[in-house]
Parts: structure tokens; C-alpha cells; sequence
DNA sequence: ACCTGAACACCGTTCAAGT
DNA sequence: ACCTGAACACCGTTCAAGT
């Protein structure tokens, strides 16, 4: 499970791969996930043959670029399990992954595959490591109560997921609110009653 | 808001019409709505000029490819407006509409771009007349008090659309199942309640 | 060991020439 | 009025040649 040996690069060739991120992160930013990966190289100031070389795959490139985002997540996750209300500790971290997902445009349909297709890519183990974060909240959030017991870790990434790719595609903020206030009112066991129309 | 006059078409350029709809369907089918249209073309035995010329828009095309439909889904409204348990009936439809998004993989990132965008394609106006059918069926629930009475048309859309995501980006089908259950739940005015874990 | 960029493949889109 | 397909632009990916 531990990521193998990352063996110490050359001078220049760890200085190419670090431009190779920094540029990725800009180029990211500006155009989404999907941003053409010559513009990358050409950022970068290296040889198309150069990226492809640090990273075989678009996949790779993201989790590269994603890691800092990925271990706040996961982090986080460690750190509500402390907060005095199981519940909404859960649902405090769900929002905060929305927004992790959400970080450039377009990654969702990248986070997705990297869910289903399970290739040996770094993106996988990302998203492995918030699946287990994720697991930590829910079953305290279970054994209180709160949480519907038969509920899955699955089914609160795939929430997370489907509220992120609506922020991707919706320029109405509210909307993602909206959605996760309907997706939480349905995860709770108990929930107050409300007025009739 | 009726559509524009549909002049006739001289009767080759017609025949042309049909072939590349058919073709479509079939390549939509084989490899997702994202499916070459230069495949189609050669598919359909026609120049890739002439399916330029008929779908100026890959989305005009999707749209007619979808016609029929989005004129199901639509008629199945009209339909569950006499069902006798409103709140049921736009559960049913919800589920229908999702089969719908899902007609191809990669179909929801076009009908996204079709919410947003509002361009004048003719893939809008599907979506505008499938969003009235919703509220139809929504105004009744809400009347009986079976559905949240600040619950929004779009909302629904939106619960419809990001379940059909989770069908194209995922292997599980019960995924779907599962993430419609929570929603329907979430937007319930009142839930039976459940037993503790 | 690593980098480079030309070369190839593929797809979308336009438009001048044809009927 | 409509069709055709060559031509152009753009992007991803590989690999032989270079240091």
C-alpha cells in the first residue's frame, strides 16, 4: 500500500518536473483539468517528450498537482473526528470536499474515472485515502445515530461527486447548497419536522 | 416560442438528413454522445460538410437525435398528472428522466452545457419543455404537502442530473438507486421514521 | 539518465469548387 | 439549393537523435 521507492532525480530533471507542476497548477487554473498538455510543456519552458516522461499520463499529472489539496482533505478528515457532534462533523467535511473536487474545472470527470477504472494511478490512491477519511466520520457519525445505518462511504463520495459536478456546470452557487442541503436532509435519520405549504 | 417554420427540404438533402440521424444514433450508441462526427459522416455516406450544414452544432444534433425522447419523457408527465399520489408520481418521473440523461454515456456534460448556456440550440428548448413538465408535477406534490413546499423545479433537474452523472461514471447500478433514494428522501416533507443502528 | 522536437495520427471546421 | 472533400488548425503521443 506504501507508494513505491520515489528514488532521488537528477538535478535538472527534478527542477523540469517542479516547473512541469507549477505550470499545470497555472494552466489548470485558467483552463481546467483538461488544458492542453503542450500548452503545459511550452509554459514550462521543456520538451512535450519531457512531460510525458514525468508523467505518462494526464492522471498522474493531476495528482501531482492536486497532493497538497488532497492531504489537507484527508487531514481534515483526521481533525473533525474530534468535533463534539458527529453528525455535523461529517457534513461539515463532505462541504469541504465539494470544494476540493471543485478546485479547477472539469476534474470531476478526471476523479471519476480514477474511481472506476482503478488503474494503478497516483490519482487512485488520492482518492482512496479520502475514501477512508471519509469511512472515520461516518461510522462515528453511525454509532450516534445521526447518520443512517445503512448508509456507505460510497454513497457519500458519490454525493460529494454529483454536488461537485454541478457547481462545474451551474454558475448559480446556490445551487450546490441547495443540493447538499437535500442530500444531508436525506442521510439523517431523524430530521425535525417542517410546516406544511 | 413554437419553433421556427421547418421549410421543406428538397428530397435528397432530406434523405441525407435521416441517414445522418440514424448514423448518429448508432455511433451515439457504439462510442458515447462524444462520438466522431467525421465517423458519422462516413457512416451516414455523406460529405462532412453536409452534416455541418444540417447541425451546424454538435448539440442541434444531439437534439435530434434525442427528439423522440424528450417527447416521451414529456407526454410520460402529462401522464402521472392524474396519477392519484402526486408525490409518488414525481418520484416515478425523476427515475424516468434519469433513464432519459442516460440514453448515451456522456450525454449529461452536453445537457449541462445545454442548462447553462442557453444558447438558442434546439437542445435548450428540449430542456425547457422537459423543465415545465416538471413543475407540473411538482406544484401538485407540493399542494398535498408530500413534497418541500421551498423546493425548486431546478432542484429537481439538478437531483435528476447529477444521478444520471453517477450512472455514466459508474460500473455499480445500484450506485443510481441508492443516490435517488437519499434525494427522494431529502425532499420529503415528512419521513417514516427509521430504526436506530 | 535525461531532454528535445520532429513526425505521425486523429479530429474538428471551413470553404472553394462542383452538381 | 445542396453536396463534396481537400485544406487548415489543433492536440495528443511516440521515438530517434542528441547531451
Amino acid at each position: 500500500m506504501t507508494s513505491p521507492p520515489p528514488r532521488p532525480l537528477r538535478a535538472d530533471a527534478k527542477r523540469n518536473c517542479d516547473r512541469l507542476i507549477a505550470a499545470a497548477k497555472s494552466e489548470f487554473a485558467e483552463r481546467g483539468a483538461s488544458a492542453s498538455l503542450e500548452d503545459i510543456a511550452e509554459r514550462a519552458r521543456v520538451g512535450i517528450g519531457t512531460l510525458y516522461r514525468h508523467f505518462p499520463t494526464r492522471d498522474d499529472l493531476i495528482a501531482k498537482v492536486l497532493a497538497s489539496g488532497t492531504e489537507t482533505i484527508v487531514a481534515r478528515g483526521r481533525e473533525l473526528l474530534g468535533h463534539a457532534r458527529p453528525g455535523e462533523a461529517l457534513v461539515i467535511w463532505l462541504r469541504e470536499l465539494v470544494d476540493h473536487q471543485t478546485t479547477y474545472r472539469g476534474l470531476t470527470a478526471a476523479l471519476a474515472q480514477g474511481y472506476i477504472a482503478d488503474n494503478g494511478t497516483q490519482l487512485c490512491a488520492s482518492c482512496d485515502l479520502i475514501t477512508q477519511a471519509g469511512q472515520a466520520l461516518l461510522s462515528r457519525a453511525q454509532a450516534t445515530g445521526e447518520i443512517r445505518p445503512d448508509s456507505e462511504v460510497r454513497e457519500l463520495i458519490l454525493t460529494a461527486h454529483s454536488a461537485a459536478w454541478i457547481a462545474e456546470n451551474t454558475e448559480d452557487p446556490a445551487a450546490v447548497d441547495r443540493l447538499l442541503g437535500i442530500l444531508f436532509d436525506g442521510l439523517r435519520v431523524v430530521r425535525p419536522s417542517r410546516k406544511r405549504a
